[in-house]
DNA sequence: ACAGTCGGTTCAATATTATCACCATCGGTT
DNA sequence: AACCGATGGTGATAATATTGAACCGACTGT
């Protein structure tokens, strides 16, 4: 299955600031044989993963992506559930708020509400979020399952910025601190100037499969203001664990009430 | 390809009604092996494309899809285009309005909107559409390239209902009605008690890439209805086409002026 | 006219994948 | 409790699909 996964991979090229690829230029990035590419881009587009800008020959994401996406939301809804969440804790806090899933092996942002001021937070939008770099990530990692948790940290570990936090041990105690307090942080460990406060998702076993976030300009950041966002993405992740069908864990059920009370 | 090829056509076994699909009848219903299967679901998963129910082992669309429609949406966008639009014509009409845009070889529905009433046209999130037995398809067919025309009506073409006009050169006439009015017409020909009224879609090149559609029970279709929801999918689809980056071509706004007028 | 792109195509060489058989587990029936 | 027929999942080998260098025509700027 090597085939399919490269030319899934095609796909993650893609981003808002790159959002359309030629064939040589995606087979550079990809660093795969021009020709496989054009047939994997092929494929990819017959399906309606992509499609081909009629003039320029450039490929783009295509409208099958959203067909696929309308089928998810009318059997398990997730902008309906997650969004007036968003909203309100952006609004309550005057910051960036979003929200990212468990998918295949790594967390994906798939909403988010900015509030009304100058200086705010942007989340790019499809962003992927490293586990060991970001809040949603330790927030994530606490609750998730061990073996996960040990494969993500098994691994090479990148520095985005001077702050991230490389190492397995000092991340396995911060993982312990979440678990004592039921949210997670990260002050400049994935984008600079940024600090982030999380509080994990979970699914109908209590496992971790996700985290609500909210994301807030370093010169904002204090100790009041750290106390607040936790309370409130505290209350969205119940809100919204339950909404997407799932339950808290006892673990966080426990913590969360002394931390949020 | 050919393995990229079956193993996205997987995903097309998840509908509304099924939207929970485990390996053995996924394989059954893809004809695929079912070790074969497994590997398939397994890199899907690792995408993000599908996920699998903690419990049942079920596997379902994955939430990888919402981070792509998303990024999508944020290079592209058509939600924000499209609907108000279609909530605008559903309203205006009474009836039931959806679009549909060309994602590789199929029109796919991407939109819809339904009036505040009782009796009314359900469409099926995510609903592909045929090119011979839906106005939508009608319409698409009758302003597409030539060869792509040719290409599916090449093919053998499925009787949906007793009314479906499968005969190429009978579907080559309603083609040619349709560039003279601007709109396509199929009366149950998809779907038995519903009748349907389309226009299509432009991109930059005034090529048809989609459809607006609007859907009306058999018993509220008269001459008079046809009339006045052709008007309104015609509007419809100038404000969509301009709005998505495209222009309608010149025939069809010659046609239209006169239809609309 | 040339060099350097681009998107796209071909065919022999080869690495990949499909198949079959098997395993462990589950839920219901006898 | 033993059995049955499902289920999800796995491993080795035979068979197949994928690969990639070279090539094509078209276009762009020099």
């Amino acid at each position: 299955m090597r085939t399919v996964d490269k030319a899934l991979k095609l796909l993650d090229y893609f981003n808002d600031r790159r959002s359309e690829i030629g064939l040589s230029e995606l087979a550079r990035l990809a660093e795969i044989d021009k020709a496989t590419t054009h047939r994997m881009v092929t494929v990819l587009a017959n399906h309606g993963f992509l499609e081909q800008h009629p003039d320029t020959r450039a490929y783009r994401l295509g409208a099958g992506i959203l067909r696929l996406a309308r089928l998810r939301e009318a059997c398990f809804p997730v902008e309906v559930i997650v969004n007036p969440v968003l909203r309100r804790i952006a609004d309550q806090t005057g910051e960036t708020a979003h929200i990212s899933l468990l998918a295949g092996r790594q967390l994906m942002t798939v909403g988010s509400a900015e509030p009304d001021r100058g200086n705010r937070v942007h989340i790019e939008p499809g962003l992927i979020l490293p586990f060991h770099a970001t809040a949603s990530g330790i927030a994530f990692m606490a609750f998730a399952a061990p073996e996960f948790v040990d494969k993500i940290l098994s691994r090479k570990l990148k520095a985005f910025t001077d702050a991230t936090d490389c190492d397995p041990v000092s991340i396995r105690n911060r993982l312990s601190a979440c678990r004592e307090t039921g949210f997670g942080i990260s002050d400049e460990g994935f984008q600079t100037e940024i600090c982030s406060t999380a509080a994990p998702l979970f699914d109908a076993n209590g496992i971790a499969n996700g985290a609500v976030t909210i994301a807030t300009p370093t010169s904002r950041m204090n100790a009041s203001a750290r106390r607040s966002i936790a309370e409130s993405v505290i209350e969205a992740s119940y809100e919204i664990s339950r909404g997407l069908g799932g339950e808290p864990s006892e673990m966080f059920k426990s913590v969360a009430r002394k931390t949020a009370a």
